[in-house]
DNA sequence: AAGCTTATTGAAAGCGATTTCAATTTTCGA
DNA sequence: TCGAAAATTGAAATCGCTTTCAATAAGCTT
């Protein structure tokens, strides 16, 4: 069913239909109903490629994402609520998966010249990201999920994650611990040199010194987790608390803590970031889980409502949140043990 | 840079660029070579639109997702294998998001109504499933990651799950185990009732009684998984092995044996099904995971090649595979203890 | 060198919508 | 009741590509 076809089928030009269908003022109120009744009826969809052909917008966006490592749980989280908001305005999500690097860029390139996508969801920058340079250079517009350094303006939204880790282990430092690991994402992540920033802060303002073998850098599965955990409990003075980048990541310190007899919140001490999975409860757990608390769900859905604003026409530079993360005490936090 | 801009700055036709591109023979060699070099160099980009309008092919396939239930670490791997084969394709991967059923039912209909797309990847289906039955009625293209029962040919890839569980239970009980659990996925969903078919069959060619109360329906998380296990761990007499639906179950079944106090691969056995998450790796395990294996990401990849099939004309009923499961024993399956 | 084939290139007609500009009706004040 | 303004509808151009059909150029045969 075209429009051609339900132009004929009403005895109206394709003008009108269209007109109609797309609330124009201009078309009688009775048109309009009769139109919409038949379209309805008749099961009328404008066909998706004449219209964005027509309008010159795609009705989409893009999103690269780079094999496995990123598709992950939180990515997971982040594109229900990405796409849950999208879909109300009729607006595709293209999801593309690169391998390496290079073809990375060349995936960003080949979307914005084909014009297969209206603008971009970008995630997981680093500090200095050649992929928002990119989009920039190219003059697609984009939300960054995330921060970078870059001299112009773009939108982004982002959560606080020095000040989540500050608070996190300013608390763990009032408890009395002052070894403290630091389990963070890969060195060069903007959120992951965010949250160092945060801990040395934390450390450095009460004067206790910092130890690089207690920071580790690596993605957030249970298994690597659990063999950084490992090792570094292994260390002496041991750790007595630690900082777990994410709740998988806290799944690893966890067993890695029970693998060496101890108990956590009791022997040692965990405070995890929590980017609230459904299925993965902090308050379910034994012990239950002190985190630092933000949902990525919730970010995915604010993301879409931002990147409507610039597609909108709003001025990047003025397009963007900091999200502050609330610090939800449990019991895998406790005092530090007395030797 | 369009093509008429690019076939201007050529001297040339629409007609003979657009041929040159797209390889076809009736232009000469020496002009194509000028032409890609020129499209090249001012990096030209086929409108995506203007193609598909003018082709009718949408060069994207579609893929529903129902919520966050269904976008766990199984699809992320699933939807790389199946990004990584379309890139090669230039085919785009159109992800929805859905909250409820009928607005599942819905998204598939305006996804075939606009001719967003050319197909439909189709995954986790029930015994008797309505969206398969709805895209085979619109006459819309579409591979099916599982089976279904339908009066009508479709094309499909599924594991043996019945063969796989079949097997892991029959070794279970020649290592002695009568009192095996089934941590199994939801009720109705295809690859849930296959897997009781190949429990079924095993307990009863050995004359083993069957007890409901060893059977857990549910989604495959880690902390699911942890509280059916603990309460099975509580019965009398108590499981001596667990089947795990996944490897996120084999975690929770995992944390509830040390809870209770046993030893994994000792006091109690356990064979978990595979999917191949390169974070979290069976061998790696302690103690090490004995699982049924087949690789999900590698299933999205052929998934891919079938579709491709599908959409080359190859008729529906003629594509389908069903993978066989490897069975790897490890450390974690070992003799029924002794009582 | 004429007459055919074959190789190569173009002009123009779609694809299915939107949108500009023009045409036709209605409505209404005088 | 007439004419101008407002309301409503259409014809045709446009979006950027592919593809049919026609035209021209080149290559062979005799």
């Amino acid at each position: 069913m075209k429009l051609k076809e339900l132009a004929e089928h009403l005895g109206l030009s394709q003008t009108t239909v269209s007109r109609a269908l797309n609330g124009y003022p201009e078309v009688k109120e009775a048109t309009r109903l009769r139109v919409a009744q038949a379209a309805d009826e008749l099961g009328y969809r404008p066909n998706a490629s004449a219209l964005r052909l027509a309008t010159g917008r795609a009705g989409a966006v893009g999103l690269v994402l780079r094999g496995a490592d990123e598709l992950g749980p939180h990515m997971s989280e982040f594109l229900s609520g990405l796409g849950g908001r999208m879909a109300t305005q009729d607006i595709d999500i293209v999801v593309t998966t690169v391998a390496s690097q290079q073809e990375e860029l060349a995936a960003y390139r080949r979307l914005a010249a084909s014009r297969r996508v209206d603008a971009m969801i970008l995630h997981s920058p680093s500090l200095h990201d050649e992929r928002a340079e990119l989009l920039m250079d190219l003059r697609i517009p984009f939300v960054l999920h995330g921060r970078t350094n870059s001299a112009r303006p773009f939108a982004w939204l982002d959560i606080d994650n020095t000040g989540a880790v500050e608070r996190a282990t300013s608390h763990l430092l009032d408890l009395g611990h002052r070894r403290i690991a630091l389990l963070n994402g890969a060195k060069g992540r903007t959120f992951a040199e965010h949250r160092e920033l945060g801990y040395m802060a934390a450390l450095s303002a009460r004067g206790v010194p910092f130890d690089p073998a207690l920071i580790g850098n690596s993605v957030f599965t249970d298994e690597v987790a659990f063999r950084l955990a490992q090792s570094m409990l292994e260390l002496r003075p041991r750790p007595t608390a630690f900082l777990a980048g994410s709740m998988m990541t806290a799944l690893g310190v966890f067993r890695a803590i029970r693998q060496a007899g101890m108990t956590l919140g009791v022997d040692v001490s965990m405070i995890a970031h929590d980017d609230v999975f459904p299925y993965l409860n902090a308050d379910n757990m034994y012990p239950t889980m002190s985190t630092t608390r933000s949902s990525i769900r919730q970010a995915g859905s604010r993301m879409a409502e931002l990147l409507m604003q610039v597609l909108g026409g709003k001025p990047a530079a003025d397009v963007h949140e900091l999200w502050p993360v609330e610090l939800v005490l449990r019991e895998s936090s406790g005092p530090a043990p007395l030797f």
